[in-house]
DNA sequence: CGCGAGTTTGAGGTCGCTCAACAATGGTGG
DNA sequence: CCACCATTGTTGAGCGACCTCAAACTCGCG
């Protein structure tokens, strides 16, 4: 089952994100950083001159409101693409926060965009991630306007699930995985306050669908969780497919 | 003032954008086209295959939920590139809605594709459009997230006046525009209902901010209106200063 | 063993929702 | 050019999802 709902690449396109990917990974200035747990990357407002590939650990952009309102725009996971409007913008009103010890790749933006202007593939790998960064926003948007807390915590659960087993972090059928984030932070992601957070884990918990426990979660029913998911999901045929075929 | 908090575009890249927009403009597969306000343009799930430019008119990317749920996700307004994506994917999960009698430009996939690989001001100029949509994409996630109903009213109009002034619709010191929308659209872009956009415009109205008469909206008081939109803006301290500014 | 960050729970409030009725508007055909 | 009808807008009443405030509790860590 693989509700997490990827688009369908035109074939001719594959290819050239595969090779665009290796070429970036050669670039001559990229640098690999280690970087502690709770690190603000970069923060809102200031000037960035770098892109970004996250290798390990986990990652998100936080906007921080000049009220102490916040709200988390997009969770990076490993093999994620950030900043990349670095080479085209000189600053960014967002923040981005490390939430776990991670390891990732840094590298200049002159240097990317001079390699975007000499090499299609790498032109295609860079606006691949923006594309798919941006359908990843568009399934937010609809959560966040229209979806109850509990779809919001289910959805994200199952993106965050299938996002996992696509950069190997786990396995395709693995039913628990770490999820380094507090109750607080992902209020901020899901758009409620943090006590709603916990109601809505609870009931989570009490439904039996799934628990958090530290900061690892367990579904312990995948059907219910993709079922409470299911309005909130971008292919509605293949999930009601995956659905039934469980049933 | 200016509070539509358009990002700083690097020098070396505004050059590469104008020779894009006019080396699209001039591909020969291009095709003008007018359609009829209330037009499904795309439907949600199907293939689609070409890549358009709004030259007039406004419209808009929607989601419909299976439960009749629905939300809008993105408003196009003149001189949009829109589904750039389709170069890369073969279908999506939103329809396009047309809101008014619009001309648009279309050009298949596969052409605009080819040109984007041959030709790096033409990939600048795509993914160009994609980060700006991007950047649109976290602010109204910031709103929908945190914002207020009020909040998310006054950022909407600011924001659709911001961006008519650059595409040239208006000048830049209109007070009034054509806003084609019902309450029922508003609201569905909004995230509230109906009866709630009704209710904020009211209050809107009462207190002397801005009015909605028919399709034609008016801005009353426009520093009030910035002031409310405030705290969701992307560009805090230029914001501030258009504000103390005009104080 | 004690501190601080994070979690859990209760009580009460409020923003925005639904349902329902009615009024205005505008597009269409006679 | 008017009558009609469908769409859109307006308003009231009651309700529910989620919020805030505040206090206790847990747990990892020095």
């Amino acid at each position: 089952m693989d509700s997490s709902g990827f688009a369908l690449r035109r074939d001719e396109v594959s290819e050239a994100l595969t090779r665009g990917e290796q070429k970036i990974a050669a670039l001559p200035g990229l640098q690999s950083r280690a970087v502690k747990g709770g690190t603000t990357l970069i923060s809102g407002g200031k000037g960035h001159d770098y892109v970004y590939r996250l290798q390990s650990g986990w990652a998100g952009r936080v906007r921080n409101l000049p009220d102490g309102r916040s709200q988390y725009i997009l969770i990076f996971l490993p093999g994620d693409l950030f900043a990349v409007k670095s080479m085209f913008v000189s600053s960014h009103p967002d923040s981005v926060q490390v939430m776990t010890d991670s390891v990732l790749e840094q590298i200049h933006h002159e240097e990317l965009r001079q390699a975007f202007e000499a090499d299609s593939d790498i032109a295609s790998r860079c606006i691949w991630q923006v594309i798919e960064e941006e359908r990843r926003l568009h399934n937010w948007i609809v959560s966040l306007g229209r979806g109850t807390s509990e779809e919001r915590l289910a959805f994200f659960l199952n993106e965050i699930r299938g996002r996992l087993v696509l950069s190997g972090s786990i396995e395709p059928d693995a039913w628990t995985f770490e999820l380094p984030m507090t109750q607080m932070q992902m209020g901020n992601y899901l758009g409620i306050s943090t006590v709603h957070v916990n109601r809505t884990l609870k009931w989570l918990h009490e439904t039996g669908v799934a628990t958090k426990r530290g900061r690892r979660i367990f579904i312990r029913d995948m059907k219910a969780l993709a079922a409470l998911a299911y309005p909130l999901v971008d292919n509605h045929e293949r999930a009601a497919a995956d659905l039934s075929v469980q049933a």
